[in-house]
RNA sequence: GGCGAGAUAGCAAAAUGGUUAUGCAGCGGAUUGCAAAUCCGCCUAUCCCAGUUCGAUUCUGGGUCUCGCCUCCA
């Protein structure tokens, strides 16, 4: 039974999905006006993971991961770099599409992008003024009405009255209330007609959280199962998704929310406005993407993770061993033997929370027993487990050699060595062998003859 | 200031009211021409102070420290 902790109970909860055996899963996505860094990989990695758990669970699930195409930042960047919009986000688009495909993350169900949803969240606004939750204030910005939602601040845990002690909310003469949020914003002179839609509140672009509301409800219905994010996302976004949502639908807005914990960088949060953030194509210049993947799950999804190449180089470490261990496999992984111990053990951590720390552990464990054995079964059972994790895809010397470039020099000079070898010429022998291991090749005698890998 | 999360061995990271986490690193042994890989064994741990308990790293209270949200952020 899978059990998920849910941020809005604060606690872990078993798992019922509203229609049985169907899953509808909505994530957060990225605004796209720059290269996605390593929290946005965590995210993406993450989620994927969720997804896969749930139709290795045998769920029938629509994953939907929405893209933020309009935005403040969008036309900022766009204007600075005198490019349109749309050119604008259509590059980092398909950056994000390789990244994602990089790093082993299955395409969702469904990637709406909010430009092509404005009719659908002009009707959701419609649908607040009608209930009294919207209202257009002095500046022609349409506002949503905190104060007449009863229920905000449920799941980030905030009352009405903690957030104005606070202070920090800048002061808007034209919002009812300072805590008041825009759902629709009027069109500024100097803003390009690209970011102009016509509604019945005049030429305007919306507001940021109101696409997840609308996109949501429009894909997956106005009830769902899980709806997961970045936990920066907590608030105000996923606060004022469930107001515009229950306030516009008049129903239940979703069951499960799940965050993410944050990528860090010497113990602060990575992010862009500290600027401490890694592109993840900077990061895979200098690793496999299955090492960033594998160092991303390797910890806990509500955990902290700490960015350092140290701690890749660890990742690296571990995930050679497991596909040192796949080295004895017969054939590709003939599919996950439920009944088997290692897998039982694997799906108990996964349903718990999806404890990727705890089922990656039994991967070791597996690794060791397959060594122990030399059993081509049990390793066809360790690829398969890996699979259901997105990992250990490739033939083991494929990772464990990496990029192939040299490959002919390498071999040339095994034989020579070989011969030296067989010469009982060993210091010649280990010359050849420490010229390799400078160039960062270990080689590895066995008996069915002398193997390599990159160090 | 308000709200929330967390402090586990050299590093990373799970779990648990009593019994091996796991990976990397380190130490000893097997194997090897010597190595590497692998196997066997070992070493390091639960922030501090009280309380509950036969027994707490785990539960409760207090403290210290760290991080996050309260402003765009995955």
């Amino acid at each position: 039974m899978l059990k998920i902790y849910n941020t809005l109970k604060r606690d872990k909860q078993e798992f019922t999905p509203i229609v049985p055996n169907q899953v509808r899963m909505y994530v957060c996505g990225m605004t796209v006006y720059d290269y996605c860094h390593l929290g946005h990989a965590r995210v993406m990695v993450v989620f994927d993971m969720v997804y896969r758990w749930l139709k290795s669970s045998s769920y029938d699930v629509t994953y939907v991961r929405n893209i933020t195409d309009i935005d403040d930042k969008i036309i900022k960047r766009a204007a600075e770099n005198g490019e349109s919009i749309h050119s604008l986000t259509q590059r980092f688009i398909d950056a994000m599409h390789e990244d994602a495909e990089r790093l082993g993350v299955q395409p969702p169900d469904h990637e709406p992008r909010a430009t092509q949803y404005v009719p659908e969240m002009l009707a959701m606004i419609e649908n607040l003024e009608r209930n009294g939750l919207a209202y257009q204030a002095a500046d022609r910005d349409v506002n949503f009405a905190v104060r007449k939602f009863t229920g905000y601040g449920k799941l980030s845990g905030k009352s009405l009255e903690d957030l104005r002690a606070g202070e920090r909310v800048e002061v808007d003469g034209n919002k009812h209330d300072p805590l008041d949020f825009v759902l629709w914003k009027h069109a500024k002179d100097n803003e390009p007609d690209e970011v102009k839609w016509d509604s019945r509140w005049g030429k305007g672009r919306p507001g940021w959280h109101i696409e997840c509301s609308a996109m949501s409800s429009k894909l997956l219905g106005e009830h769902f199962d899980i709806h997961g994010g970045g936990a920066d996302l907590q608030f105000p976004h996923h606060e004022n998704e469930i107001a515009q949502s229950e306030g516009a639908n008049q129903c239940q807005f979703v069951n499960y929310w799940m965050h993410n914990g944050f990528v860090r960088v010497d113990n602060e949060k990575m992010s862009k406005s500290l600027g401490n953030f890694f592109t993840i194509r900077e990061v895979l210049e200098r690793y496999d993407p299955e090492v960033v993947r594998f160092f991303i799950l390797r910890a806990h999804y509500r955990s902290p993770l700490n960015y350092s190449d140290a701690h890749l180089d660890d990742a690296k470490g571990a995930l050679s061993r497991l596909y040192t261990a796949l080295k004895c496999e017969g054939g590709m992984g003939k599919g996950v033997d439920w009944n088997e111990p290692h897998a039982q053990r694997f799906k108990v951590a996964m349903d718990d929370d999806f404890n990727t720390a705890e089922a990656i552990a039994v991967l070791f464990d597996l690794a060791n027993e397959v060594n122990r054995g030399q059993s081509p079964q049990l390793a066809s059972q360790l690829r398969s487990l890996g699979a259901v994790l997105g990992l250990l895809g490739r033939d083991a010397n494929a990772f464990l050699q990496g990029d192939s470039s040299g490959d002919a020099m390498i071999v040339a000079k095994i034989l020579a060595r070989n011969e030296a070898k067989k010469a009982r010429n060993y210091a010649e022998a280990d010359l050849i062998r420490k010229e390799l291991l400078e160039a960062g090749i270990v080689l590895e005698d066995s008996a069915q003859g002398t193997n390599w890998r990159r160090a």
